[in-house]
DNA sequence: ATTACCCTTGTACCAAAGTACAATTGGCAC
DNA sequence: GTGCCAATTGTACTTTGGTACAAGGGTAAT
């Protein structure tokens, strides 16, 4: 029986949503949250979900935050990202955040429910009109975090754990503390970090990866 | 005969400052600069200049650094920061650094005369809906964020700078080459900058401080 | 089963970061 | 002037951070 979570704050969507699960999978047991709280913790429970659909906005959620965090601390568990928006700029950067879908809200039931199955197939979906629309780069900074994200994606889980808890400024010790094993393997899994993301300290790779989250800078007119 | 820069990589923007420049000034010598290096350059063949517009984006300049480099080797020199946004954030905080104004590009000609003259007076200038708007905590992660920003108001000016660098991912080494110091001085700063910020690494410090320019998040409606 | 990769740990070493103390200079205010 | 403070620099020291090399155990694929 495969265990869905669906992670929405609006009712009304997760209800949509619960009806096109119920058409993709077999007897599904869904399970619902209306916040990032309460999917970390039903993932801790469950251990990994056979998939997980989750909103970009919802509270805990202020954008691919939450998408980063559950893909390094469960990245056993697909997760088909569900927003109101399609900004192929999103969509591209959901994907290369590890997401294995993209489903805009305004997406038909029966298009949800093909690309939940293409999903669960181990495949990966995204707006038809987006799939040649991509090799369109428009800004220049774009390129770098890109290439940066590309580098992000080599890294192993843990590794993206230790990343993760590198964002935070805690020291090597204890980040071993929070993960449990020598201050010797950190030291390996930051030494490997750097070299996968091509800088020489960890406060630049910290710099670096906080971009991630927050470069959805509106590009402004020239006044 | 007072000497303006204006350093800007757009040229209708150039044009449209040299006129507000010259109703300011009387019969001024108006340098154009398209890039930082460009910058540099001038402000060492002449040693300092009257006035410097600056724009935060060009070439040579992802955002403050520019300014950050400007005001620790050319200190006489007031700067006035020209850019498309008018964060009350980025506002502050170029002010912080020694800006002695802040001019978005939206500000009408008139007012930017008007905004000229008064830095050329001494003062300095800012838009005038921010002189009231700035103390409006709106939501709850504020509340931490706005201690943290007390507490870095209390950076004295070179330490701001050091800072800054700091959360550029730079070295203590870059960093004394940059501002032109030793690098047992910049460790002095940034020995201070961590007890006057209450962390411990100067990773933490980078964290901390990231959070005040970059969590302008645009809400963005449900579908 | 052999390869490959991840995770783990250790030792050893070097570089960077950070602290503590002391001292000089210069500006500014009282 | 005296005092205060920012800024600078130095020496000396401890702690983190980071690299290099080596090695054992686990899992998955060929």
């Amino acid at each position: 029986m495969p265990q869905i979570i669906i992670a929405d704050d609006h009712p009304m969507v997760r209800g949509a949503l619960a009806l096109a699960v119920e058409s993709a999978f077999d007897q599904p047991e869904i399970l619902e949250c209306a916040h990032l709280a309460g999917v970390m913790q039903l993932l801790e429970s469950i251990g990994a979900a056979d998939l997980l659909l989750l909103d970009l906005r919802m509270p805990g959620v202020d954008g691919f935050e939450g998408l980063v965090r559950i893909r390094s601390q469960f990245p056993a568990t697909p997760v088909v990202v569900i927003s109101a928006l399609e900004d192929p700029r999103l969509v591209r950067e959901a994907l290369a955040l590890g997401a294995m879908g993209f489903i805009p809200k305004s997406t038909p039931r029966a298009e949800i429910v093909a690309a939940l199955s293409l999903v669960a197939a181990g495949g990966t979906y995204r707006p038809d009109d987006l799939s040649l629309a991509e090799p369109a780069p428009d800004s220049k900074g774009r390129a770098a975090d890109d290439d940066f994200l590309q580098r992000v994606l080599t890294l192993t889980p843990q590794q993206r754990r230790v990343l993760q808890l590198l964002g935070t400024g805690k020291l090597n010790k204890e980040i071993a503390y929070d993960l449990d094993i020598a201050e010797t393997t950190v030291k390996a899994h930051v030494s490997s970090i750097l070299h996968k993301l091509r800088v020489y300290s960890r406060t630049q790779a910290v710099v670096m990866a906080g971009r991630l989250h927050l470069d959805s800078f509106a590009d402004v007119a020239e006044g």
